[in-house]
DNA sequence: TTGATATGCTAAAACGTTTTAGCCTTACCG
DNA sequence: CGGTAAGGCTAAAACGTTTTAGCATATCAA
């Protein structure tokens, strides 16, 4: 039951182990190995079913063909989507993907980290957190390519993909008070990272732009990891004791409790009362009325990252940081 | 920046490798190395930051603590829902996952089969489609554990999680003919797999046990990787030109266009209308009305899996073949 | 004829571990 | 006091590759 090895062959072909690894590596040719016996090795191989152990191989040549990809959490669309965008790509391009969530735990996210540079992933892929920078610092100082996604860490030095946020933000605002809206919550975590953090300042800035005082009253921001029991009822505590006239959710999971309250209170979204999601979601466009929603462009996202890995992954010298800003598009429905 | 090696521990515990390799593998009690060496050396490894090489680890055991997760599209919620709990219950056992995704293709499956084997993953959780029997059957001979999910491979003898497809469906058509539905529409996938197959008989089998005429007019069977605009236009011509009064979605993806098709031609779900869709999904509790589903127990479906997985792992000699039927859940709403 | 170059191939080291077999003391028993 | 066991440690092989250095032989130019 043992699988074949290298040796195996050459054994078979009556050649060396090195000529059997120069064909399987392709470099026959430029190391003058005769194509007669080219021939005979290839059809050995072919024959057999024989794999190179990608171990042993990796053990030689240092690097493992894998991207380690750390999000937060693979259940949550917004990731599933990328995730598979990403490994679309990557697969493409001969590299597999080992992802594995954080849930927002900066333990094991850290742990996670540890676990990829032991298994010598050739890159990183992290949709980071507060709290690993320095982590994130040591890799790069090793030298490992990284790059960052949906959330900047502003004290690493990386590159980055994300959308833009705050403009995203701003303009969801900025059409709320077109409609007339003067009354505008925003419900939001309390996740301490610059993508959440700058969809509240585009938030604020849209309102003071137009002359709308800010109200701590109308913002309201969920604990992370808490049950959706709760989270509904600080959402029904906020719409229905202040007279709000339009609202944004900055996350999707967000704006789904949201609209599940609206159903319970009875209040329906519409001309007096405006709802926009982050992140779309397929509910959005089956509620009824649709709700609006803010698209972040996924497949661009993911484009650019694996762009960017794999231009890292082919010099050996370390490229400058970029930081790449990718417009969202907010679709008004109904 | 090269990373340490066990090599340099030893150098500078100044004792051999052996030693330093018993230490960290706890086996120092075991071959009576002395509590001071002990010490020692595991002073140095927490102060260096030391982490084993798992690729030399690998090569040497020959286990890889990794596990293959085959899936056909780790954007579908129902397989990233799974994914994630497979993932962390795997992750507290010392377990980390790869995953691929198939997309349906077989070409693509083979290829992610012997990606993994040549990956020496330690085990393999594959949701299969026809047509990669052999390749599954070639790593039962090689003695990996091997689990199948959501979807069974008859002509494979290996253990096997799924759930109860065949009464869900045949419960939902019950429940759909006891409010006195007559003309019950099937719409499903035209994948060739055995939960699709179980979906479609259980529907034929509760129309039977009714005495109502079983309508091949009645089922669309819908093309696996066609544009959702192909898909929604069959299912508008369906529901248009045929006086059905109710309709069992086989999969939540097909039941979300189908929602969209009513949408269009304003028909509205009630009294008059039935829907019920196979795998529950957010969009449905929040639509007006509400959508009946059906819930396949993801937590219990991975739990099951990783307990099969870890028995077979724990012991070398190969274990019967399990089959774990789990009984899905019908959720009636409005 | 000679030295250089090309052709065709291979031996052996190296990657970083785990593990087997065994070496040297010291302790203990009869 | 001789023999055995236990305690404390290590040398070296092995896992399956890639790659460097180099050995023959043949060809060719001068």
């Amino acid at each position: 039951m043992k699988s074949l090895s290298i040796k195996d062959i050459a054994v078979k072909a009556n050649v060396s182990i090195t000529t059997v690894s120069f064909i399987i590596n392709g470099k026959a040719k430029e190391k003058s190995i005769s194509d007669a016996v080219i021939e005979k090795v290839e059809k050995i191989i072919e024959e057999s079913g024989y794999k190179p152990n990608q171990i042993a191989r990796s053990l030689r040549t240092g690097n493992s063909n894998i991207i380690g990809l750390i999000i937060e959490d693979i259940s949550n669309s917004f990731f599933s989507r990328i995730a598979r965008l990403i490994e679309d790509k990557a697969y493409k391009k001969g590299y597999k993907i080992i992802y594995s969530s954080t849930e927002n735990s900066i333990d094991k996210a850290k742990e996670l980290i540890n676990m990829f540079k032991s298994r010598k992933v050739d890159a990183y892929i992290i949709s980071p957190i507060k709290g690993i920078e320095e982590d994130i610092q040591m890799l790069l100082d090793d030298g490992n390519p990284v790059i960052l996604f949906d959330r900047n860490l502003p004290a690493v030095n990386t590159s980055y993909v994300g959308a833009d946020h705050f403009n995203a933000s701003y303009q969801s605002i900025q059409s709320f008070i077109d409609q007339g809206k003067k009354n505008i919550a925003l419900v939001t975590t309390d996740i301490n990272v610059e993508q959440v953090i700058d969809r509240y300042n585009g938030y604020k800035k849209a309102l003071e732009d137009n002359g709308i005082r800010y109200d701590d009253n109308l913002v309201l921001k969920i604990h992370f990891n808490q049950e959706e029991g709760e989270t509904m009822a600080q959402i029904k505590e906020l719409l229905q004791h202040k007279h709000i006239d339009a609202v944004l959710f900055a996350t999707n999971y967000l704006a789904i409790s949201g609209l599940k309250v609206l159903k319970q209170i009875n209040k329906a979204v519409g001309a007096d009362f405006g709802v926009i999601a982050y992140d779309d979601h397929e509910a959005f466009e089956l509620h009824t009325p649709r709700i609006s929603a803010i698209q972040q462009p996924l497949e661009e996202i993911a484009e650019t990252i694996i762009k960017l890995i794999l231009s890292q992954l082919s010099t050996k010298s370390k490229l400058p940081a970029e930081e790449v800003i990718i417009p969202s598009r907010l679709v008004l429905r109904d």
